[in-house]
DNA sequence: TTTTTTTACTTGCATATTGAAAGTGATTAT
DNA sequence: ATAATCACTTTCAATATGCAAGTAAAAAAA
């Protein structure tokens, strides 16, 4: 289920081959900022993901061991999806990738609070927000 | 050009929305790694991109101010592609991705000289190769 | 207890993108 | 003068995306 569908052994292209598209990352996003997300909490995400391509991606995220999917306490219908420690660790190339935004894009807004607590201090802000994810405290939603 | 397609205002929708696919970022890959390309270089690299797709992210990338296309010395026919300072600036991205791909996906080499080098001081590595980049003397070749 | 709503998907189908292969036209090398 | 190189473009089949509607089970409301 890997080496096979790689197109190289860059780490770079293989990363691609995992999550290269428009959508895998905003999932990964939506978790780092809300640890924990159902499924239709991911739909209400602005960028208005499709359910058939949010099925698809959440289902390749589990199966490359990016997310898991937990039972929502005390419902049977509900999934709760979070990342696992693999998932956490691309929260690194994400801020990148959020500060490039911010500083190339016109229409993009630099300043945001978020942004701007990433700039004033990138190894504590990313040391915080990792290991806030990484304890798993099943019981605290959101 | 900008807004309009743009899925939402978060900086890293916006940038996906760019280059958000598998073959855009291994363009900005060779270049960083060649400092500059021609059009057959690109096509000579291990994921075998197709030449339509190819001239198509060529454009994109070019329209998005992530490359440019300069002139062969002494030939009409060649175009030589290198990043732009916002192209260059995409490298704390890659390499980011490039450091998770090594580290979390089973069948890659983590221990490339590449990779050990950036995990020697991602800091220094990062500012020696962004400099590297950003300084444009168009006659040394590679 | 029946009805309605919520939740997490799946299905169908039109459109867009990708990928492989072959073609083109202008240089450039022989 | 001829052949080879180079940078694309074109064609077309296969795959992926996006939208809308449908489904089945559980939960909440009446």
């Amino acid at each position: 289920m890997k080496s096979a569908e790689m197109r190289s052994d860059c780490p770079i292209s293989s990363s691609l081959d995992i999550f290269g598209d428009k959508w895998s990352l905003l999932i990964v996003r939506d978790l780092m900022l809300h640890k924990s997300r159902t499924y239709g909490d991911f739909t209400k995400s602005a960028e208005k993901i499709a359910t058939n391509i949010l099925a698809n991606r959440l289902q390749m995220l589990e199966n490359n061991g990016i997310i898991i999917k937990l039972l929502y306490p005390g419902n049977k219908v509900k999934g709760l999806y979070r990342l696992t420690p693999k998932g956490v660790d691309l929260i690194p190339a994400l801020i990148e990738i959020a500060l490039w935004g911010g500083k190339n894009i016109s229409n993009i807004d630099d300043g945001s609070p978020f942004l701007k607590e990433v700039k004033k201090n990138k190894t504590k802000f990313l040391k915080k927000i990792m290991d806030g994810l990484l304890q798993e405290d099943k019981t605290n939603i959101d």
